[in-house]
DNA sequence: AACGAAACCGCAAACGATTGCATTGAAAAA
DNA sequence: TTTTTCAATGCAATCGTTTGCGGTTTCGTT
């Protein structure tokens, strides 16, 4: 017994009969009696077969992988869509190659590379902070090479993509802020050269707005690394500089609103009955801090799960990419907690 | 010119010269004269050539890519670990496909078989909670497939694992709990077939008996799901069923401890004067949780880093399996928060 | 008896790269 | 001039599978 799997030629030999029989014996290709199929399949079996995927790769240049590119593995978020892709990879008969970029381009592109070196059928993408030419992406989608990207989506030509409803999910949380009272809400915005933090500032000051407030630039401050650490520092600065003192925060994400709520209750201000507190990702935390923080929740699952059902689909061909004419958008939801509710 | 990328065909048609000498110049082989060396690689550079990583996997029987099986990856340790082996695998040159079983033995199995499938170099393994038979892994360890275990590892001859000293960091803690004046201690388990529950309820007890208490059956109660609400559940049952009131909780996860906690709270008790509370994993919510919580961290991302170190060794046969004797074992670290000290 | 058509099956090329074993040609040695 | 030597390159098999094309049987039909 050779080490290793048995191929169509160990069953060929035990046969004798071709390499080709043999595999259109396995395909049940017509052309081969049922009786040469019922023994290639016995022998098969009994030599615990298995085609070997590599060499199936190389023939068909498909290799039924398709890769992920995410900027961080260690995040809630990310790791629910990981868990979406997945899924959906799984059940579709495709293996997942997992990179992440630690937000570095250069780690972006090699790993693109090194996917295509492996014939990966397709690639999801979210891509990384210091992303801000999108080259090596438009050539790929001129090439005609499936990819899609998710929840960082960039704005080229013919780009597929899946994100979530950033402005309505923001606009419904500054909203909700303001129907419980809060006046001086300070946002605490995302990497300002993502599309995400531009949509969400949007929606924030939308609600101001139609609310008939004003918006005040001092008002919208940037945490760029997106920790509870930074974005407490942040705070405590803002409570005391600023000429009116804050008394909501709307953060894009729940790491910096922890930090808020964390700094305001060293300063001593009661949440939510001084100070209303509101989220963005909702991370699993949210339920068991005190007071529970409220949060937007963004369908991570649903959105890997998503994203890979149409790029399986366009690799399948069951989907032509250009009928799609803009990103698909899915929703978000409020999840009101203690933090923000004072009525 | 060709869809796709350019071959070594590519290069010789266009140089005139055979296939054999392109791939010899650019390994830069003996044999080949510099100028044709020279050329080779001119032309090479100028079609963007790259080599078939498939083609490659085929002719070597390597694919530079390993697979890893993890049970759950919304899971902040496992999401640190696979941190910890992206890193390494991607800074010595391998893939990593990667598959979660949802705790399903029946997908554990299958991951594998397509991993066989695809030439993987080598495995990583964390089993699934069904898993109780070990054979669809010996049977590979004993073919010397190359085969790492990590966190949850099996007790079968020849296996190469990785773990933290669970039953050290559960000693501790309890340690430090009666250290604190905590004298009736509940410790809420894992599911107890997996060793590491097993080693952590071992630290408990004896902690317990070093310091001349006795154990009480009663006082272990399995959280066999790991949720904060089932631990909440099961926790506020506890607080009202056992005789004497129990005055701490040490848990198998941060999850678990975080349910006891808000059990604990809702029944008005306060903590930690009157409650003691230790986790375990030090998921990154300790610190946000008021007050916030003790926890034993386990080094996650040096745990994948080491098992992924150990698996590509034993790939690259710079690493003897049968020199290895025991588990190698990571120190884990007792992080005291405020949740548990009231001296 | 002879012919044609199914029915079955094998040959060989192909996917892209590597590598042991020729082969070529020219310079060096005789 | 002839032989030897060696550097430079090509041939062909190989990894495991698929597939177009062609080749044998076998059988039914007249």
């Amino acid at each position: 017994m050779k080490i290793g799997q048995a191929t169509i030629k160990d069953i060929a030999i035990e046969l004798n009969v071709s390499a080709s029989t043999v595999s259109r014996a396995l395909k049940n290709y017509p052309g081969i009696s049922d009786e040469t199929k019922r023994k290639v399949k016995e022998v098969a079996e009994k030599l615990h077969y298995r085609p070997n995927a590599i060499a199936l790769s190389l023939r068909k240049s498909r290799s039924f992988t398709i890769g992920v590119i995410i900027p961080e593995v260690v995040h809630f978020f990310f790791s629910t869509v990981i868990s979406g892709i997945e899924g959906v990879a799984f059940s579709r008969g495709y293996n997942v190659i997992l990179t992440q970029t630690n937000e570095k381009l250069a780690r972006e592109i090699s790993s693109i590379e090194t996917m295509l070196d492996n014939q990966i059928d397709g690639i999801l993408v979210s891509f990384s902070k210091e992303t801000t030419d999108f080259e090596h992406f438009s050539k790929l989608i001129n090439q005609g090479y499936p990819i899609v990207f998710f929840d960082r989506v960039p704005e080229i030509p013919n780009a597929i993509s899946v994100m979530v409803d950033d402005y309505k999910g923001a606009y419904t949380a500054t909203n909700h802020l303001i129907t419980q009272g809060f006046r001086n809400i300070v946002h605490l915005a995302g990497p300002k050269n993502l599309k995400i933090s531009q949509e969400r500032i949007r929606g924030y000051q939308d609600a101001l707005i139609e609310n008939g407030m004003k918006i005040d630039p001092d008002y919208i401050v940037e945490c760029s690394i997106g920790t509870d650490s930074e974005s407490q520092k942040i705070t405590s600065k803002i409570l005391k500089s600023l000429p009116v003192r804050p008394d909501a925060f709307f953060a894009s994400n729940d790491m910096a609103a922890v930090g808020a709520m964390l700094a305001c209750k060293a300063e001593g201000l009661r949440i939510p009955e001084e100070v209303g507190i509101v989220g963005f990702s909702n991370w699993q935390f949210c339920t068991m801090i005190d007071p529970s923080l409220s949060s937007v929740s963004q369908p991570g699952s649903k959105m890997g799960a998503k994203a890979t059902d149409m790029l399986l689909d366009m690799i399948e061909k069951k989907l032509d990419p250009n009928t799609i004419t803009g990103p698909v958008v899915l929703e978000t939801e409020l999840l009101i907690r203690k933090s923000s509710v004072r009525l």
